[in-house]
DNA sequence: CCTTGACTTCAACCATTGTTGAAGTCCTAG
DNA sequence: CTAGGACTTCAACAATGGTTGAAGTCAAGG
């Protein structure tokens, strides 16, 4: 039985198995400022509770098609202990971002319905 | 006035400028086999008519969201020549492609709102 | 023939998103 | 106290999609 003391935050293995990502990931993620860590006397990680929620947001917002660095802008809106509405504001954001990319696919598939191509010569 | 003669095919800079892509790009795609050429006996580079619609159904195929070994795959199936029948079912097949990257964003806009992320602690 | 612009190859570089490995340090149970 | 696993940093590697530059060759007009 593995005791895990809240108090002092999770380590990096700890968000990284609660997250579903890799460790190293984890460290990308906190480098590039989707999660932000204290340290303890020795050096080492220590994240709050929601940093795996982050991660998670992370890599959905991801696979809707936001870089790295268009999460983090995104996630540093969030104060730490954010409340509910925060988390709301957040999901609107990348609902938003979702449609758009939606409605940029539909306007490829104008695009190629529409013999602007030219491909029949 | 610049004469442009087709009989023995188009140069990369002129694919590149009906295309609206690089020279540079140009010359990528025909590395990775999403355009062919044959060589002047100066080993240069000669496309046939249809390369620039290449580029551009390549262009559009990548922002749909394929690699460009995926569109390579995709381009494979057309004969030297192709028929408007050889051209619909390219289209066809990014149509397809297009409507699921709409389904997986979908799928992505419902893991937001499910409040499967459990964020709110 | 000669100049000039467009072409050739090749290697190096850029950004993005991580993973992997080496060498070393920390933490905790026993 | 000590062994072990988990942590640290840093650098190198990988794939993707090209761009840029160097050094040299081709093609076409005058």
């Amino acid at each position: 039985m593995v005791e895990v003391k809240v108090a002092d935050g999770l380590t990096v293995g700890q968000v990284a198995e609660a997250s579903g990502v890799a460790a190293s990931a984890v460290r990308f993620y906190g480098q590039h400022g989707l999660i932000s860590s204290v340290r303890t006397s020795g050096n080492q990680r220590r994240f709050g509770p929601d940093a795996a929620c982050r991660v998670k947001v992370a890599r959905v917002s991801q696979r809707i098609g936001l870089t790295v660095a268009e999460v983090a802008a995104v996630l540093a809106e969030l104060p730490s202990d954010p409340t509910p509405a925060d988390w709301g504001r957040v999901h609107d954001a990348l609902v938003a971002e979702a449609e758009a990319r939606i409605g940029d696919l539909r306007t490829q598939l104008q695009l190629l319905s529409s013999g602007e191509l030219l491909c029949q010569l």
